[in-house]
DNA sequence: CCTATCACCTGCAGGC
DNA sequence: TGCCTGCAGGTGATAG
């Protein structure tokens, strides 16, 4: 489910929940989700230490223990919980629980199973961890530039739209923001990507950073509200210009939204709007 | 190198 | 009601 304003989101939120604690024991429940190191060895490693630092590249979350990090993805449905140690929870999703000292738990609740972590000795570059060797720039890395995108866009045959979820080339947009990016920049997500122009990479880099950000912050309004109940997900209803909003009337010109897949993907178009190239 | 397809899992909606 | 199919906000492995 989350994208990258999603996993922001977690992340502030994590934060705001449960400041610096120090791990007591870990319990993984359903192993495949623990990539690397073995689970022991996981289990064994994190005990005692304590988050530093919270931080995420794309749609990855970064906890840093000082020594070293935990790298987690939620991929389609994975939650993270705070709650009390005595607090009953969901046994069959609840895949990996984190036990602090201070009696509570950060409780990872996955109904799909996708998700992932992995714990990696501390590196001086976060690129450097393994899990990232397909990763580009985070989408809101301002080092990262439009001239970078046309460079990495100009010679691909690729859609936009396989182009904005492609992560090795910018890191954090998936399937429902893509839309919208495309929808914004008034181009067909069909349009080839050796089309585009340097102006229209201009406009997809600056269209994307305006819709992440504007859906952080709207997030971060939910922060407010949150209670352990709800578990943090990071979802929350934004207003959508294109995506699931088949056979509804486009927002600015009235032209009915048409759903189709590309690259695999349920695809939300107003053909009057977006011209392909 | 590039692109397409499948596999990983579970739950839910819609058709019959 | 029950069964089947397709689909879901993602990514990695594999095959051409």
């Amino acid at each position: 489910m989350p994208e990258l304003p999603e996993v922001e989101t977690v992340l502030q939120t994590l934060k705001y929940q449960l400041q610096y604690p120090t791990i007591e024991s870990v319990n993984v429940r359903y192993e495949p989700i623990i990539q690397t190191p073995k689970v022991n060895e996981f289990q064994q490693l994190l005990q005692q230490k304590t988050i530093q630092d919270y931080r995420r590249i794309g749609k990855y979350m970064i906890f840093d223990f000082g020594s070293h990090v935990l790298v987690a993805h939620m991929r389609m449905e994975g939650k993270f919980y705070v709650q009390r140690k005595e607090d009953p929870y969901d046994q069959k999703h609840v895949h990996v629980i984190f036990r602090f000292t201070d009696g509570r738990e950060l409780r990872y609740h996955d109904t799909r199973k996708f998700g992932r972590m992995a714990l990696y000795e501390k590196q001086a570059e976060d690129h450097l961890y393994p899990c990232f060797k397909n990763v580009g720039y985070d989408a809101l890395d301002e080092t990262f530039t439009s001239q970078m995108l046309y460079q990495a866009y100009h010679q691909r045959k690729i859609t936009l739209k396989q182009a904005l979820l492609d992560q090795s080339i910018m890191a954090g947009v998936g399937n429902i923001y893509a839309d919208e990016i495309c929808f914004s920049s008034h181009l067909h997500p069909a349009t080839r990507c050796y089309k585009l122009s340097k102006k229209d990479c201009e406009n997809i880099l600056f269209h994307t950073r305006r819709i992440l950000k504007g859906a952080i912050r709207f997030g971060g309004t939910t922060i407010r509200s949150y209670t352990s109940q709800l578990g943090v997900d990071g979802r929350f209803q934004l207003q959508l210009k294109v995506h699931q909003r088949e056979q509804e009337p486009c927002l600015v010109c009235g032209t009915t939204i048409k759903k189709v897949k590309l690259a695999g993907r349920g695809t939300y178009i107003c053909t009057k709007c977006q011209k392909r190239k």
